[in-house]
DNA sequence: CTTATTCTTGAACTACAGGTCAAAAATCAG
DNA sequence: CTGATTTTTGACCTGTAGTTCAAGAATAAG
C-alpha cells in the first residue's frame, strides 16, 4: 500500500548511470541527477539514500551490462583474435560515436575514486578482474581450438589486453579512429 | 619596483601542481591551493588570474619535467627494450611507492576534462604526442643498432607502447606491483 | 619623506552542492 | 469514508567553491 512510485527505478538508475558517465561522480550534483531522471531531487533522495548510493547502483548497473556485453562479443563464432578484435573495435566505435566522448565508466571512476574511496576502487577492481576473467577463458578455449598458439600463456595475455583496453578507453579521449584502430591491430599482432 | 613577491612563482606551480596532481582539477579548491603553497587565496589569484590559469601553468611544468624524464631514461647506455623497460618500471614504480596513488596527470586531466576543456585536453595531447615521438625515435635507433629487429613498425609501436603506458597509469590505481611489472614483460614481448 | 607601484591579507559576496523536512497527494485495508 | 502508509514536492538549510575587493604593507624612484 501507499501511494505508488510513479517510476521504474531501475531506469532511473540507468539515466543516472548515463548521468554520471557523462559528467563524473563529482561533477553531476543532485540537481542534475533530477533533471537526468526526471525525478525530484527529494524523491532521489527518499529512495536511494545519498548521491553516492545512486552511484553505487549505477556502477553495479554498468558492470552487468559490460559483462553480459563482453560475453556476448567473445561468444560469437570466430577464432579467438577475430572475436577479441571485434569487441575492442565495438568498444572504440561506440566511444567515437558517442556525442560526448566519456570513455569508460569504470576506468572514470577508478581515476576519479581509486584510493579515495574503498567501495568505488572495489568494485572497479571485480569488473577488471571479471574481464580479464573472460578474456583468460577466451584464449583458452582458442588455445583448444588450435587458433592461439600454445605457447601463449593465457592470462598473462588477458592482463595484457585489459590494460590495453583502459588505455585504448582513455586515448579515445583525445585521439580518432585511424590512431585507435592502428592500436589495436598492432596489440592483436602479439599472439 | 612596488611590494616584492613573497614567493617564487615556480615554486608555487609546482606546489600545485602536487595538489592537483592529488586531487584532481574541480577536487582541488582555492583553499586547498592555498594551504599547499602557503600563499594565500587572495595573492593566488592576483598572480595567476584564476584557478584554471593556475592548472594551466601546472600542466605545462607537468609536461616539461615528463619530457626531460623520458629523455633521460631513453638515452641512457642500453638496448631500446631495456631503456624502454626502465623507463615503464620506474613509471609504474614511482607510482606504486607514492603514499597516495594518483597516477599520470596528463591521464587524470584527460579523464576528467577531456572533451570538456578545449585548452587541456590539446595540452595532454601534446604530451602524448611528445612522449610518441620519443619512443618512436629510440625504436629507430634501436633498428640503426641492430637491438630492434628491421620488421617493426617504429611509429606503430611507440603508439602501442604509449597506449600500454597510459593504460598502466591507470590500472596502477588498483593492481599492484606483480600484476603491472607483468603487463610490462608482456607488452615488451611484442617487439 | 613622498609618490607610484606592486603585493598581501582577510573579509565579503554570489552561487550552488548535498541534503533535510514538513506538508500534500496517492494508494489500500477495513 | 477513515486511517495507515508511502511517495512527491518544493521550500529551506548549512557549508563551501570560486572569486573579488578594499585596505594596508613593502619596495624603488625622485
Amino acid at each position: 500500500m501507499g501511494r505508488p512510485k510513479e517510476f521504474e527505478p531501475d531506469e532511473v538508475v540507468a539515466q543516472a548511470m548515463e548521468a554520471f558517465w557523462t559528467g563524473g561522480y563529482a561533477g553531476t550534483s543532485p540537481a542534475d541527477l533530477a533533471e537526468a531522471t526526471g525525478v525530484g531531487k527529494g524523491s532521489l533522495y527518499h529512495a536511494f539514500g545519498s548521491k553516492r548510493e545512486l552511484f553505487g547502483k549505477a556502477l553495479e548497473m554498468y558492470g552487468r551490462g559490460g559483462d553480459e556485453l563482453t560475453q556476448a562479443y567473445l561468444n560469437e563464432p570466430g577464432t579467438a583474435k577475430e572475436r577479441i578484435r571485434a569487441y575492442l573495435e565495438f568498444l572504440v566505435d561506440t566511444d567515437l560515436e558517442a556525442p560526448v566522448r566519456r570513455g569508460c565508466l569504470a576506468a572514470n571512476t577508478a581515476l576519479e575514486l581509486g584510493g579515495r574511496d574503498a567501495e568505488a576502487t572495489e568494485a572497479v577492481l571485480r569488473m577488471t578482474n571479471r574481464t580479464i576473467e573472460l578474456l583468460t577463458e577466451r584464449l583458452r578455449r582458442g588455445q583448444r581450438d588450435g587458433d592461439v598458439a600454445a605457447g601463449v600463456d593465457p592470462e598473462a595475455q588477458a592482463l595484457l589486453l585489459m590494460n590495453t583496453i583502459v588505455g585504448l578507453r582513455v586515448m579515445a579521449r583525445t585521439y580518432d579512429g585511424p590512431v585507435l584502430h592502428g592500436i589495436i591491430e598492432s596489440a592483436l599482432a602479439g599472439f
